[in-house]
RNA sequence: GACCCCUUCGUCUAGCGGUUAGGACACAUCCCUUUCACGGAUGCGACACGGGUUCGAUUCCCGUAGGGGUCGCCA
């Protein structure tokens, strides 16, 4: 038999970081075994149904690159793929347990179900056989009064319908479980095999909810992180895959994947060590990707690119400076515009010498020998005839120079700065911070 | 309250009876570099507690404590 797996997200107007981590179980799991990823959107909530919540499930996945075999836009021969539209598959279940005599209905017209009131394994991969007493819960509603299904009863119908081989889920979903197994075994059917993840907690130690930083997958775009990054520590959280190193693609860790790893303790989310993987896949762009990445934060800055491939060029020579996409434009802003501030600590290192004048004199003169266009090597060539000229060393000179080209202590090598913001810059930068001199 | 899951450095974890308890992130120091980073090296730092079982427990069992979760006509 295939196997067959499904992520059930309910739209509720985002995608939950533990959502899109089962999702990647799943997925996962589905690749692993050359099976069939279906997407079911559990919207039995009429209100919360509405587009804007559906399409946060899709972009979300989509973002992390999770694809779907079957589902909303893809197809696929269990259709349709939103409860909302499998009303007649339910009444038509529902149907059967009555003629068992599973059912009874109370005055207001909700349907229960008659519990076997029996003690219930849940066999689980990774917490093992699970034992729950008969239990003293009620029976449950499967059907309210105006029609509408409940979710124990819409998942476990669905499961069924739709061929599922193995239930990827949230811990939180452990407890209830031995619910749906009472239901298959009242429609004479197996239950799939299930597989409980730990959840995901906030560094508090709760469950991640809706308020905490990054429980929403869209935050993380927003943030400036890189989908692959995110990938990546997501499956980290739960799993411990048997490699070398915890920085794996995709493919790989499709090969990787083996239930038996899973934990069973819940993790929490490490922001910092998110954020150490993004850098290392930022570093890995190319100029032209990295630009790409970065340009909707530079553009968010009000940074203007002119030149396509210097801009690249200069994204590129920050590259190892930079953990999130956000931080591009504090490290690149006086690549692309000229009234950029000077730092304070800057401003007191050009002041700080009576002799900075003289230096930066030198400079000009040396810069102003060199052609219109000039290399990196002709820059250093420059900087290194103006050293000599005031009988220092080139590197006595560099701070100056940076602090006029950029405004900040920091940033790429001086000629590489040069290099990028040509002669006429070059010039100018050194004049206006000619007259910062006291 | 009942039931379920869990418990190794601050965090994520390796460990599946005998280890100087290993790694990653974070942090600190040093090296590299006349910037900031990157990189390299070193350091800091853990088996929740109490009983068993055993020649020997981080590892197996029980209890306690702690954390998390579930008990809906939410999903």
């Amino acid at each position: 038999m295939s196997i067959r797996v499904r992520f059930a997200p309910s739209p509720t107007g985002y995608l939950h970081v533990g959502g899109a981590r089962t999702a990647l179980f799943n997925w996962l799991f589905a690749r692993k075994h050359h099976g069939a990823f279906i997407l079911r959107i559990e919207d039995t909530d009429e209100a919360r149904n509405t587009e804007a919540a559906r399409n946060a499930i899709f972009d979300g996945l989509r973002w992390l690159g999770i694809d779907w075999d079957e589902g909303p836009e893809a197809g696929g021969d269990c259709g349709p793929y939103f409860q909302s539209q499998r009303q007649a598959i339910y009444d038509r279940y529902l149907d059967t347990l009555t003629a068992a005599g599973r059912t009874y209905t109370e005055e207001n017209g909700a349907v229960r179900f008659k519990f076997s009131r029996t003690p219930i394994t849940v066999p689980d991969l990774v917490c093992g056989d699970v034992e729950f007493a008969a239990t003293e819960e009620p029976d449950m509603t499967l059907r309210r009064p105006d029609g509408s299904y409940i979710f124990h009863f819409v998942n476990v119908v669905d499961d069924i319908e739709m061929g599922i081989t193995h239930v990827f889920r949230g811990e939180d979903h452990l407890s209830n479980t031995w619910k749906h197994i009472d239901l298959f075994e009242a429609f004479g059917k197996n239950p799939p095999t299930y597989a409980h993840i730990p959840l995901i907690l906030n560094p508090g130690g709760s469950k991640m909810s809706k308020r905490d930083e990054g429980a929403a997958v869209a935050s993380y775009e927003q943030d400036g992180y890189l989908p692959q990054a995110v990938f990546n520590y997501l499956c980290l959280l739960g799993w411990t895959p048997r490699a070398e190193t915890e920085k794996l693609d995709p493919n790989t860790l499709i090969q990787l994947f083996d239930t038996r790893e899973i934990h069973s303790g819940n993790a929490r989310f490490d922001a910092a060590k998110l954020k150490w993987l993004n850098a290392h896949y930022l570093r890995e762009l190319s100029p032209e990707a990295m630009l790409a990445a970065a340009r909707p934060f530079l553009d968010r800055a009000g940074l203007i690119i002119d030149d396509e491939a210097n801009a690249a060029a200069a994204i590129y020579s920050v590259r190892e400076k930079v953990h999130l996409l956000t931080e591009f434009p504090e490290w690149v802003h006086y690549f692309f515009r000229d009234d950029f501030p000077m730092e304070a600590d800057c401003l007191a290192k050009l002041q700080s010498k009576p002799e900075n004048a003289a230096l930066l004199e030198a400079a000009i003169t040396a810069f102003a020998a060199l052609p219109d266009t000039f290399t990196e090597d002709q820059a250093h060539e420059a900087l290194n005839t103006a050293a000599a000229a005031q009988s220092v060393k080139p590197g006595a000179l560099m701070p100056l120079l940076r602090a006029a080209f950029s405004g900040q202590n920091r940033g790429p090598g001086v000629t590489t700065i040069a290099h990028f913001l040509g002669k006429q810059k070059v010039l100018s930068r050194l004049t206006a911070a000619q007259t910062l001199l006291k």
